[in-house]
DNA sequence: CGCGGCTTTGATGTTCATCAAGTAAAGTGG
DNA sequence: CCACTTTACTTGATGAACATCAAAGCCGCG
């Protein structure tokens, strides 16, 4: 172990093979000192609408919602998404402003660079950049596939969809805690609160879920499937 | 004026300006001879769900849609979109296969170039990568933010939304013939096609549109942009 | 001119939003 | 730590929005 890896932990960072794994080992120091890290309890805003794009923004723990608002005042969330995907991913490089907000569900670090660094970066590596480029579009086809998923169901398809999108992408547990509201999840797929919560109790009835307040366990994650495909 | 001119329209094609603007002449001659134009007739299909890329594309003229079937076999629409907006635009740099189909709904002619000499210019060319980034952004931008915008309106809303995105978008007129069924208008909002059909004569009933079979006259357009806000 | 696909309209039923009222939980100040 | 306030959650009743079904008209095409 050489001197630099105490001040310098990005070499040993996960993220480092998302979209850092062409940088040589004295560009990645240069990044992690121009790198500063900072954290967001849950709730706090991360990027407002609107605001101007002057970093690139990742995940690095925690848990963050991309929404934004409509003209008439209510939330339409976007994604809910883990750590190493991007937290500023969708208009970094074809916007000067956000077009969406971010905001931490639960406690969250995010690492930040100078959008210029990375910009420089971009134009003199090109391995790096087509790393880049392809992070970002598998961002953006996420996104986009997810939202297709949600619209081609119902309701209770709907309802399954996320609890199977939490247990799975997010937690990788069968029991988890809701890191939103229910009124996020209605927001997330676009239907009523008062529905959202009406079908989890159909579902906790038909003993597909457990619930214990914010806590959820996945019983017959079989059956939830199923809800799922069918509706 | 040289003698390449006879054999390459590449460098004065309107595109150069939209991603190949950092290309030098030359470059631009040997795309040009890696290039290969495909005409495609209305209803025809450019790229098939599931089907490997090998190509970049792009689409000189007509009018395409990108959509993917649903496990029931239904058609969800995700866009219509012109000329210079990539054919191929969502997966090229993230997936090795399409995860959409596209079909021309007008009569169309698409550039096609190989990918691997896409690339290559990506890796070599600074300038050019971070051209094409944007625009590769810039359209999963769009299509994300139509999305929301469609969510967000309920029936009313979403028709006179797509009439608007036609006559401002898509033709730049009052007046124009629709390039698609009733059915893929239902299919890109989510709603049913009697529904859509039963929309267009209430908006024809009150002056808003007039309806001659395929050709749509916008009347009112104010009328219609208060519509597609309120609902 | 007849056939098939697209469009149109009406009638009916389902799905979902909205409203309202009540309960639980979580934060706040004394 | 308890009373108070606020915010989130839950459930039922009602009505609106939308899908579905069916029948008929239209239009292009062989």
């Amino acid at each position: 172990m050489n001197e630099k890896n105490k001040y310098c932990v990005c070499e040993s960072c996960e993220f480092r093979d998302i979209v850092f794994a062409y940088l040589d080992d004295s560009t990645i120091q240069e990044l992690c000192n121009n790198k500063e890290e900072h954290s967001f309890r849950k709730g706090e805003i991360i990027n407002h609408e609107g605001e101007k794009i002057t970093d690139f923004k990742y995940l690095k723990s925690g848990l963050v919602k991309l929404f934004r608002r409509t003209s008439t005042g209510e939330e339409q969330v976007i994604t809910i998404t883990r750590p190493f995907e991007f937290v500023s991913n969708m208009s970094i490089f074809s916007e000067e402003r956000y077009r969406y907000s971010v905001s931490a569900v639960e406690d969250s670090v995010v690492c930040v660079v100078k959008l210029d660094f990375i910009k420089d970066l971009f134009m003199k590596n090109g391995s790096f950049a087509m790393g880049l480029l392809t992070k970002i579009s598998k961002i953006n086809d996420k996104i986009i596939s997810q939202t297709l998923d949600i619209r081609q169901r119902n309701l209770i398809g709907r309802v399954a969809f996320v609890l199977l999108y939490f247990t799975n992408e997010i937690y990788n547990t069968r029991i988890f805690d809701l890191p939103v509201l229910r009124k996020e999840i209605a927001d997330y797929i676009g239907m009523s609160t008062a529905n959202v919560i009406r079908t989890l109790s159909d579902f906790k009835r038909e003993g597909i879920i457990k619930v214990f307040g914010k806590t959820i366990e996945i019983v017959d994650i079989n059956k939830l499937e199923i809800l799922s495909k069918r509706g």
